[in-house]
RNA sequence: GCCCGGGUGGCGGAAUCUGGUCAGACGCGAUGCCCUCAAAAGGCAUUGUCCCUUGGGGACAUGUGGGUUCGAAUCCCACCCCGGGUACCA
């Protein structure tokens, strides 16, 4: 085997020399990682130092298996961003641990009847395992894991301080179960319909459960978005599912009865065209209202429907008319109340006033029961809902109707009828899990003292061993009588534990809090450590998080300051969100067997030419297709730089660049200045890892004819480039040219003087088209420029008897001669 | 329906923010050559499409149709297609 080139002066080409290694990441990577590990060359203080912290954080995994193509490619973008920052002069905290908790492990506990805590802690062994061969540049002293007992502690600790404050309370709902599952299921986890997980469509069943006020942030969830440097994607899908709207409440009376029925409308200027009003099937008067047969049959129907079936917006417009009246505010007229399922309980108040002109919900209500539309706008053909000059409205005709708008709800103000109001989709954030593999709640029921906190002291509540982790309607933690029978810790009586667990996301709403000071058993974090990192100055993460995780992190942190635990109104400074990884444009998964193991690549061409191909096949934010056959290329680019490098440093000596300003040099620092504008401004290691790639095709273009010193430099600087992305071969290559370590070199910089040239190659134009270059001094004047392209034979040939009539010169680029 | 993205060679993607060098960096694939007994590995070269007899030259080309401009992949308008989010939220 042979390995290696030379040059062979006769030819000038390059021939096999025996004596150089080949590229062979199997000794180069485990030869780092030794290093960084031996010298804990990552790991970071919480003590004071003189360089500015970074906290650069990237999603933690779910460790289920082995990790997976998406793990590589996220863990190799907060590398990159790591490197860079600490060799721009930073301090960066760069963590792991692992989100432990959740159904899979518990699913796999009912099939085989291993502990969920074993098939998860091997789960864990393997992916620290990989990281490592990835040779992510991890502290591994803060390595947590939201299952540690250790770790939970201190979720219970938050849950309790929530609890006092009001923000975790307990009331029966109609809530969202899966049936598969046998869990209730938080709104965001129920997607068309249907369980998140599973897929199976969701059920409505009344319960009682844990919620989290998440509604009281919601005007503060919305304004401090501006305070944040995130996607405007992901601003805005959390925007929407929070859902401000802003309107009024308007009060309906029912005068048999003498009850107040408020509605929350957006259009209080449409009060005139209100000729109906509808109940949702859920409002708890409504049997009270009517209780015939019909109406009864009606509700159980609605009731039973799933959330999926009832969703559909095509489907027709049902319902059945109770047999009493409200009073419109504001024309006093007697309107029919109905019972319809298209009026949703879970938002505003459960009633809506029907004003089938201006809605098409309503309109279609109206049409279908033969109820009274009754234009109040101008604004074209009903049902419409722009904007236009009030009718039918009393003393507000003919005014606009955004101007009737804040008359009428003043004068419903006034009338004491309503009121201005707002709204939001937002609802209070489920908590319960009737499941066992999660975060025990600290609570205890005890019949003389009711709900009672278990006391800090006495936390952590841990999680017991059971024999059947079967879910049978209630959480698999009832079944642990030992465990759930305890002592009041108020009267010391009997009394019993709360058996259902938290939502795993509850774990991760401060994972990165505990990040910042991993070891403390007093408190969950030193004050002193939060401030310190806090906040993330990078997140790096999936998009599937959008808007349930990072919801969810951000109200803790809000609800933590408001205690004044930590001094930060938000986690994530900064959030970059990853494309995810198709095979052959397919998402992967392992019924269509197309899994891409990040284990083979590593093993088959090294851990450095696995997280380059990931981060070159394209912008690291996009979806990107993984190609077998694209890894040889970026393997190859790896392997020709070494091989530069290990003949460079066999046959010259360490040499100052020429400084001669020869075009490899001119070349090396284009090629720092392209790295460096690269990672600064956006993510693009696309980019920048193929402008690595130029400068060594420009290194072995040159490499016989360019002064040995600006060679060894072009090497070694390429090696300094791709340390970010290649750690092991960057560090290398530096050390083979230089003896010293890359990663305490400061990250280069290119030499302004040498990124400019003498001379350009102006482009003659004529009516937009080139027809021509010259050599022009890139100091030339317009002037001297269109004297230069007039020159041209080219234009001389091109005029042809035509005339120029304008002449356009871009400095330093082009001349272009408008010609008729 | 509404709100975001996005449509560029055989493929992944550059260039789009800030209009300006025959658009296509870099890589894959393909083709040819070199090295080799041979293969692998590697090196070198070519590679948008079409046309012309070559040297060489010409035409066309960034989803479609318009527009602005000396000049448009880039800016504006309309439309088509693909992907994602979201939806009886009153």
């Amino acid at each position: 085997m042979s390995h290696g080139f030379a040059p062979r002066a006769s030819t000038g080409r390059w021939i096999p020399l025996p004596t150089v290694e080949r590229y062979d990441p199997k000794a180069i990577e485990p030869k780092w990682q030794k290093v960084w590990a031996d010298e804990h060359t990552w790991e970071v203080s919480n003590e004071p130092d003189e360089r500015p912290s970074q906290y650069v954080l990237v999603m933690l995994p779910y460790p289920s298996g082995e990790p997976h193509i998406g793990h590589l490619k996220v863990y190799s973008v907060g590398d990159a961003v790591a490197h860079f920052a600490r060799r721009n002069g930073n301090r960066v905290l760069n963590p792991m641990g692992y989100d432990a908790f959740g159904l899979p492990a518990e699913n796999h506990a009912i099939k085989t009847g291993q502990h969920p805590r074993e098939s998860t802690e091997a789960a864990i062994r393997e992916f620290r395992r990989q990281f490592r061969e990835w040779g992510i540049s991890i502290d591994w002293t803060r390595e947590i894991s939201t299952h540690d007992p250790r770790y939970y502690r201190w979720t219970q600790w938050i849950f309790l301080r929530m609890y006092e404050r009001g923000l975790a309370y307990r009331k029966e709902a109609a809530v969202k179960w899966c049936p598969k599952d046998q869990t209730v299921l938080a709104n965001e986890q129920v997607i068309d319909g249907r369980c998140e997980r599973c897929g199976t469509p969701v059920e409505a069943r009344q319960l009682e459960q844990w919620f989290f006020r998440i509604t009281d942030y919601a005007d503060r969830l919305l304004d401090d978005m501006q305070t944040i440097e995130w996607p405007p994607h992901v601003v805005t899908m959390q925007r929407n599912w929070i859902g401000r709207s802003e309107g009024a409440e308007v009060v309906f009376r029912c005068e048999e009865l003498g009850i107040d029925y408020p509605v929350f409308t957006t259009r209080p200027d449409t009060l005139f065209g209100a000729t109906f009003f509808v109940l949702a099937p859920e409002h708890p008067d409504i049997l009270r209202l009517n209780d015939s047969q019909e109406v009864r049959d009606y509700v159980n129907h609605a009731l039973t429907e799933s959330a999926e079936e009832r969703g559909d917006e095509h489907k027709k417009k049902t319902g059945v008319p109770l047999g009493r009246t409200v009073t419109n505010p504001a024309t006093g007229e007697q309107i029919p109340m109905w019972v319809a399922d298209y009026v949703l309980m879970e938002y505003g108040t459960g009633a809506v006033m029907g004003v089938p002109a201006h809605d098409t919900r309503d309109f279609e209500f109206a049409t279908a029961f033969g109820l009274e539309i009754r234009r109040v706008i101008e604004c074209g053909e009903l049902p419409c809902t722009g904007d236009g000059a009030m009718v039918n409205s009393g003393r507000f005709d003919g005014l606009h109707n955004r101007e009737a708008y804040e008359q009428i709800v003043a004068w419903l103000e006034s009338e004491g009828k309503g009121e201005r109001s707002v709204n939001y989709r937002l609802r209070d954030w489920l908590l319960s899990r009737q499941r066992y593999w999660g975060c025990p709640i600290p609570m205890v029921y005890c019949e003389t003292d009711g709900m009672v906190p278990v006391p800090d002291d006495q936390l952590p509540v841990e999680l017991p061993d059971i024999e059947d982790y079967t879910p049978k309607g209630q959480s698999p933690l009832a079944t642990a009588t030992d465990w759930v029978n305890t002592t009041c810790p108020t009267c010391g009586g009997p009394a019993r534990r709360e058996t259902d667990t938290m939502d795993t996301f509850v774990d991760s709403s401060w994972y990165f809090l505990r990040y910042c000071d991993p070891h403390n058993e007093s408190e969950p974090w030193a004050r002193d450590a939060v401030d310190m990192w806090m906040p993330v100055d990078q997140y790096i993460g999936g998009i599937e998080h959008a808007i349930l995780h990072l919801m969810y992190a951000r109200f803790f942190v809000k609800a933590l300051a408001d205690m004044d635990l930590v001094g930060v109104q938000e986690p994530f400074a900064k959030l970059f969100t990853q494309g995810m990884i198709t095979r052959d444009g397919a998402k992967m998964s392992k019924s269509k067997g197309n899994v891409v193991a990040p284990e083979d690549y590593v093993q088959r061409f090294g851990a450095d030419t696995a997280r380059c191909y990931i981060l070159f096949i394209g912008p690291p934010s996009l979806d990107a297709d993984w190609q077998d056959a694209g890894v040889g290329g970026v393997h190859r680019f790896l392997s020709r730089l070494y091989t530069a490098a290990v003949e460079a440093a066999a046959t010259s000596s360490p040499d100052d660049p020429s400084g001669e300003g020869g075009e490899l040099l001119r070349k090396t620092h284009w090629a720092i200045d392209k790295v460096t504008r690269d990672m600064q401004t956006d993510f693009s290691f696309n980019t920048a890892i193929a402008a690595v790639m130029e400068l060594t095709n420009e290194i072995y273009r040159q490499r016989d004819s360019a002064p040995a010193g600006d060679v060894r430099f072009a090497i070694a600087t390429a090696g300094s480039l791709i340390f970010p992305f290649a750690p092991h071969l960057g560090s290398e290559v530096y050390e083979l040219l230089t003896g010293r370590r890359v990663w305490e070199e400061p990250w280069p910089k290119a030499d302004p003087a040498l990124l400019e040239r003498d001379e350009i190659q102006l482009v003659v134009q004529v009516n937009g088209k080139l027809i021509d270059r010259l050599p022009a001094p890139s100091t030339a004047s317009q002037d001297e420029l269109e004297e230069l392209a007039r020159g041209s034979d080219k234009l001389a040939a091109r005029l042809d008897g035509g005339e120029i009539v304008k002449t356009v010169v871009v400095p330093g680029k082009l001349v272009n001669f408008v010609v008729r």
